[in-house]
DNA sequence: GGTCTATAATTGACATGTCAATGGTTGACA
DNA sequence: TGTCAACCATTGACATGTCAATTATAGACC
């Protein structure tokens, strides 16, 4: 039944997103939203282009997701005052709390799905993922 | 930088898409149809809760899916004689002629993502994406 | 036969992604 | 200084996904 590796991955993928769904929306975070708060904890504050480079999505959804988690509270977007231009996106409180909750829904969902695998074969599952990856990111840049 | 595994999958499933993207456009079909007609081809003709299923998507989505791709001469709907709730799909020409371009897209695809990938290391990719896959999807079935 | 429930497909409302176009701001350069 | 290109964010139009509600048909049971 077509066992390619687009579908293998797709498979996985979209399991994954309907794992963790239900706990997005106890949240109140939209799919594409907790990795904007990843990176802004990380980074202390970002504009709207590093997080799209970051999130590889078009700007223009990010600048929607903020509009809905400004909405909710969980981030702000303060004015850059040496370039109006930008936006400077900071975290909120609440949003540093989202982020901890979903970290773990996450650590439960991959312990789920990496049951009876061993530590090598994590190891090993992750350095597959990666060089996947890799490897399509490289072929993109170059041939487009 | 976060090396989850949801962070993983997400960035090589994406990374997919991107590469496939400009194809889907040549071909003029949307990102989830190519799918359905690999079903077809292989069932010969199906209703729509089936392609629901096997795609694991919202028979919505496959309703509007449906939409286009009739529009564009892929598919036919024609109702079931014994069953007038029921749509029987069917594949029409152009579509076998696309899927079977489709293909050869994905295998290119496919050997770029794996460059430097031996054998048997390509074996074991599989093996791990079907087992995250079957772990999760147990985990839905019988947890929720 | 008549009602009641289950099923197939569709539709609407919303979130997220794409691409293309627009508006403001900045900065470089003649 | 004035123009022009580059850049950031936003918006509109569309595809795809979700969920919930609706429509039409089938089938079961009284």
């Amino acid at each position: 039944m077509e066992r390619t590796f687009h579908m293998l991955l797709y498979r996985a993928f979209h399991a994954q997103r309907n794992a963790l769904r239900p706990h997005l929306g106890e949240l109140g975070l939209g799919a594409g939203q907790p990795k904007i708060l990843g990176y802004l904890i990380q980074n202390g504050s970002s504009r709207q282009r590093q997080l799209a480079e970051y999130c590889e999505v078009d700007p223009a959804a990010i600048s929607r997701m903020l509009d809905s988690m400004q909405k909710g509270g969980f981030v702000l977007r303060q004015g850059d005052e040496q370039n109006r231009r930008c936006e400077q996106i900071v975290v909120t409180e609440r949003g540093r709390e989202a982020y901890g909750a979903w970290q773990g829904f996450c650590r439960e969902m991959e312990e789920q799905m990496l049951t009876g695998f061993s530590d090598q074969e994590r190891a090993q599952f992750a350095d597959y993922l990666s060089r996947a990856y890799r490897n399509l990111k490289e072929g993109g840049e170059s041939g487009a």
